[in-house]
DNA sequence: GACTGAACTATACC
DNA sequence: ACGGGTATAGTTCAGTC
């Protein structure tokens, strides 16, 4: 017998003579590597009707416990059966315990299950993995004190995994131990065909710990200038040989790429299946294996025992709606995560690259594993974070959305209500959620266009989710129909009914919040990168939970819940803006959680008491806050018409900085030139509190513009291409940009982001895509568009807000007239 | 050929 | 297919005169 401490990285699942198994592949605290092996109960659950007796029941478990499969080549048997008293959506239910032999033949042993007293079945959807975490309370990135034997010759293969120690487990207790540092290895390829598999991979990076490595059978002319961590071979079968060398020697925990799902990985796989060089870099000497994951979706690449993580979809999930770069390119995610970018180096095809240039493509290959490298540590914090609060392996959790975190959350959180677990939708369930009609959503107040003076900004903290633990609002808690004491909604038309019994999403919500709340608390004491991370994932674990109540995919879908609360949303905001407007403020603004108003003349101490009073009034854990005061603020019309314009406005606090929403500056689909324009012109007003200054500044560029004196750069315009280019109906600029690409033959796909500018066109032009030309085309711009389509329309209603018409600026003055560009 | 509203598309706000 | 609804605004498309 052994011990050892441990703490899970990897978890696979593998089948023994007929049975399941699950291999968990760690650490101990000596930087070991440890491999677990283990196995547990099998089982789902069968839900039986209330009035079922005892006689029938005992006939129904004795039919059960005789069935058996034969399928697959695989024989699998119900090995026993047990009552047990569960709750199923809060409700007392008697279930069967079913237990058998392979997990995989659960959901078609449920299907054998044809009693009418059975009512539902469930519990066999988890996958096994979750199950096992479920069942032994082994938990990813936790540690534990494990004892069992040597693994010998029992279970085929495992002598060839390289681990330091294989052990079967046989006893198992959870330790305190912060200390773990995860050893990576992270990877970028450069190729000549973007396109998987179709070009020659020219060189891989690998960086790790005091490791920087370029591989490469490009030979640079310039040889005496060797940096030293060039590792020159013959060919490309050469190079991935001595990538899979490189990955077995270094034998890191993490193999870490940036869209490597998408594109470095498969490549790999895609050209050793070509030059026919097995990738065994699993640690059983396994090549990566492909799967569309838990849901379908985008193909993810598994490596045995080394786990793969794609930080692109992480960033995606757990950052992007609270960053600032308009794009998810490493790039652009670098520079703001890293203040570092890529090294600046245009990729050409390796036959037009000249023998000097292959040092700086090496070093801008290695740069880019370098970044990754960085990235990894940074985001580190909350990848384990994220890994401990929803109880799945990281492999998944790195790879999750929103709802799925969630939905995680709930699974390993269902025990302590003695819950039985839903089922997740079938296809056409799916389809039939996808159809619904869309409830009403949030309250947005219409502005009354105006430049404005001292401002207040409330907002509720938590708005969704602390309306759906004061209301309780859930699947579970949704009533078939109207009881004593119960909350009444009406949601599309529809009353619809809520117990006050806490139900267990909304006490787990409730949880959450708290948490978020200690952590935060113990942040602002003492700051450390995992108390951020930590109060983060809770807050963002909150954030989604309405969302997914609402998201066709979730196992506890409940429109009526999501419904529900944003119609209390919409009651609490409009009472709260009257109630401000009837003590003496004048509310100018609200969207869904937030109200900004005037103080008219009232103190900032006078506003703030004023909040206490209106948090009295407010229900459960419904909270008002202070986001801000600020000395100025300009709401503007909407393009067409007189009325305000919603999601579109610009404040300054007393220390200049400004808040600027949903105007053009904000948006990428806009030219720099309009955007950094706006951007000048609502600056000064807000800071002078008139338009003088920026009348003067608008009236030089205009003159810029119809001069040419302006940089093309200025006046390139980026739009997304959101969907597969023949799929669009509508042929916009965009897209005949994108054709043009391809034409080119460079490569385009959906998600791209295309550049254009809109040039002077000889021949008659009617619509803006026959001015179409790529940034690299020659060509003189078009003053009559970025004049009359991207810098008028941007300041336009700035200046109506102070009556002044910039048409007639930008045509009139004994200048030429716009029509006669 | 000019004009108009609807459809399509992208992006932002919360 | 992989959180929700609300909102603005540009460009094209298809119809009218």
């Amino acid at each position: 017998m052994i011990t050892s401490d441990f703490i899970p990285i990897e978890y696979d699942s593998f089948d023994f003579q007929g049975r399941n198994y699950i291999r968990i592949i760690g650490r101990n605290s000596k930087g070991k590597r440890v491999c677990i092996l283990d196995s547990c109960d099998v089982y789902f659950w069968a839900i039986l009707n209330e009035k079922i007796n005892q006689k029938r029941l005992d006939k129904i478990i004795k039919r059960i416990k005789e069935i058996q499969l034969d399928t697959k080549g695989r024989k699998t048997k119900v090995e026993s059966v047990e009552v047990h008293d569960k709750n199923f959506l809060e409700k007392p239910v008697k279930a069967l315990k079913i237990f058998c032999t392979n997990y995989k033949d659960l959901h078609e042993i449920a299907s054998e299950l044809n009693f009418p007293e059975i009512e539902f079945r469930r519990g066999y959807d988890l996958g096994f993995i979750t199950h096992y975490i479920l069942e032994k309370d082994i938990k990813p990135l936790c540690w534990y004190e494990i004892q069992g034997d040597i693994a010998n010759g029992k279970f085929p293969g495992i002598e060839n995994l390289d681990v330091d120690l294989c052990i079967e487990l046989q006893k198992v207790k959870p330790i305190e131990n912060e200390n773990f540092k995860p050893k990576s290895l992270s990877y970028d390829i450069e190729t000549d065909d973007i396109k998987i598999g179709e070009g020659e991979i020219l060189m891989i990076s690998l960086v790790s710990d005091n490791f920087k490595k370029v591989i490469t059978w490009k030979k640079s002319g310039n040889k005496e200038k060797d940096w030293g961590n060039i590792e020159y071979v013959k060919d490309e079968e050469e190079l991935l040989r001595a990538f899979i060398k490189h990955v077995k020697e270094i034998s890191p925990d993490f193999l870490v790429g940036y869209f490597s799902d998408g594109f470095d990985l498969p490549y790999l796989r895609a050209r050793a299946e070509k030059l026919k060089v097995p990738l065994e870099i699993g640690l059983d000497g396994s090549q990566p294996k492909f799967s569309r994951g838990r849901t379908g979706g985008i193909f993810t690449g598994k490596v045995l025992g080394i786990v793969h993580i794609d930080l692109l979809k992480f960033i995606q999930t757990a950052y992007s709606p609270y960053m600032q770069s308009e794009t998810m390119s490493l790039n652009e995610v670098s520079k703001e995560f890293l203040g570092e970018e890529k090294k600046n180096f245009k990729i050409k095809h390796s036959s037009l690259i000249e023998d000097h240039n292959w040092e700086d493509y090496y070093e801008y290959n290695l740069q880019d594993s370098v970044l990754t490298s960085k990235l990894f540590d940074k985001i580190w914090p909350d990848l384990l974070e994220f890994t401990k609060i929803m109880q799945e392996p990281i492999f998944d959790i790195s790879r999750n959305g929103m709802s799925a975190n969630v939905e995680d959350y709930i699974i390993h959180n269902l025990k302590k209500f003695n819950e039985i677990p839903e089922k997740r939708p079938i296809h056409d369930e799916i389809l039939q959620r996808r159809q619904r009609e869309r409830y009403e959503g949030a309250f947005v107040f219409e502005p009354t266009p105006g430049l404005y003076e001292d401002i207040a900004f409330f907002d509720f903290t938590s708005f969704w989710p602390s309306i759906i633990v004061t209301y309780n609002l859930s699947r579970s808690t949704l009533l078939e129909k109207k009881i004593e004491n119960s909350t009444e909604i009406e949601v599309l038309g529809k009353k619809v009914y809520f117990s006050k019994k806490p139900g267990f999403f909304p006490q787990m919500l409730k949880e959450i919040i708290e948490k978020r709340k200690k952590y935060k608390k113990e942040l602002s004491e003492k700051p450390d990168a995992m108390k951020r991370a930590r109060s983060n994932a809770y807050k963002l674990l909150a954030n989604a939970s309405y969302g997914y109540m609402g998201f066709f995919g979730a196992r506890y879908y409940c429109p009526e819940a999501s419904g529900a609360a944003t119609a209390i949303g919409r009651i609490w905001s409009k009472k709260t803006i009257d109630e401000i407007n009837n003590a003496g403020y004048t509310t100018i603004y609200s969207d869904t959680d937030s109200i900004s108003f005037l103080l008219n003349k009232r103190s900032k101490t006078e506003a703030l008491s004023f909040l206490k009073e209106l948090n009295k009034r407010l229900p459960g854990i419904m909270e008002l806050e202070l986001e801000g005061f600020f000395k100025r603020g300009i709401w503007v019309t909407k393009r067409t018409g007189k009325i305000g314009a919603k999601k579109k406005y610009a404040l300054i606090d007393e220390n200049k900085k400004l808040k600027i929403r949903g105007f053009e500056t904000v948006r990428r689909d806009w030219c720099n030139l309009a955007r950094k324009v706006q951007n000048n012109v609502i600056k000064h007003v807000l800071e002078e509190g008139n338009e003088k200054k920026s009348l003067e500044y608008l009236k030089e560029v205009i003159n810029q513009i119809k001069k040419r004196g302006v940089n093309k750069e200025d006046l390139i315009i980026k739009t997304q291409l959101k969907k597969p280019l023949l799929e669009y109906k509508a042929i916009s600029p965009h897209v005949i940009a994108a054709r043009r690409m391809k034409e080119r033959n460079i490569p385009i796909s959906q998600g791209n982001v295309i550049e254009y500018f809109i040039a002077e066109s000889q021949g008659k032009k009617k619509l803006v895509r026959d001015g179409v030309k790529l940034p690299q085309e020659e060509g003189n711009y078009d003053i009559k568009y970025y004049l009359k389509n991207q810098l008028i329309p941007s300041v336009e209603n700035i200046f109506q807000v102070f009556d002044i018409d910039i048409n007639e600026i930008a045509e009139g003055k004994k200048q030429t007239k716009l029509g006669d560009f």
